[in-house]
DNA sequence: AAATACATCAACCGCCCCCAT
DNA sequence: AATGGGGGCGGTTGATGTATT
């Protein structure tokens, strides 16, 4: 064990986080098992590469977080949530997925749904560490929404107040720009409840119409059943996927979506596409 | 003024996944 | 095929600072 003899714990001081940044300027970022040596610590390599991940690196942004970064945190949190619980399939599946029985009756599948949660929400928000945002989110977000459910007279749970986004159905054209080098993305199936497939015309994807989409995507005021003008076309191919969103979605639940959508509703979702790749910074 | 409770957040811990061997 | 090590993650802690009684 490489912590078991004497090394550091702790708050780290000047003079090591000194050691530290001197040590990347020369070497670069990685290889971490060789930082405590060659730059002098009697640290364990994981305190270094946390060290300076959330703290030394260049461009992390200090003080407390903005209004639109606290907005875009918890949209993305609320979408996280939604999200988690679409990695299904009990159809073939190329990539990572969960099964819905996993879903349903693990404790490891609450692991698998969380997965990323933080680090994501972090990649969206430049200059702020997966540890702040789950900082933040612990000791001012969380702690809120659970007293407003209790003040508010309903049952005590464990979890926020989650709005479902509103019904938006996508079609996506394989070989989007934005899959490319994403292979846990694969061929997917998803029976609309009106088994109508609606397909965009492919065109380029411009990071303007990709910013659109995601305002889109987080937007829960209107209630979706147009396509909306959602240039994410890729190549003149066949659609990848048509996703669309909880069908006649009640406006808010409590708890994990589980708790509203049975096992009748997964059962009409065919889905074998790994939703969590389209929010890969 | 002192004691106590509460809030913050940097850092640690254990686990999991991936990859090289 | 099996396994061991490294990186990366979420959950949690505990030292420190701040508010309340």
């Amino acid at each position: 064990m490489e912590g078991s003899l004497g090394v550091r714990k702790g708050a780290w001081t000047e003079e090591e986080d000194t050691l530290l940044k001197q040590y990347i300027d020369k070497y670069g970022e990685g290889k971490w098992h060789q930082v405590p040596p060659r730059a002098g610590l009697n640290r364990c390599r994981k305190s270094c590469r946390l060290r300076w991940l959330n703290y030394l690196k260049p461009n992390i942004k200090r003080g407390e977080f903005k209004a639109d970064e606290v907005d875009l945190m918890i949209r993305l949190h609320k979408l996280l949530v939604l999200m988690g619980s679409w990695t299904i399939d009990r159809a073939v599946s190329v990539g990572s997925f969960v099964p819905i029985y996993y879903l349903l009756d693990s404790d490891k599948a609450d692991r698998d749904v969380d997965a990323l949660k933080w680090s994501m929400i972090a990649g969206r928000l430049p200059g702020r560490t997966a540890n702040d945002v789950k900082n933040f989110w612990n000791t001012h977000l969380r702690k809120n929404a659970i007293s407003r459910i209790k003040d508010g007279g309903e049952k005590a749970h464990d979890t926020l107040k989650v709005n479902v986004i509103k019904p938006r159905p996508r079609t996506f054209a394989k070989n989007l720009t934005w899959f490319s080098g994403k292979p846990t993305i694969m061929a997917a199936s998803f029976q609309p409840k009106d088994n109508v497939i609606r397909d965009l015309p492919p065109t380029p994807l411009s990071s303007e119409d990709s910013i659109k989409w995601w305002e889109n995507l987080f937007d829960d005021k209107e209630t979706g059943g147009e396509i909306g003008p959602c240039d994410v076309g890729g190549l003149d191919e066949e659609p990848i996927a048509t996703l669309r969103w909880a069908e006649a979605a009640p406006a808010e639940i409590v708890g994990s979506p589980l708790d509203e959508f049975g096992p009748s509703f997964w059962a009409e979702l065919s889905s074998n596409l790994d939703v969590w790749d389209f929010l890969d910074p």
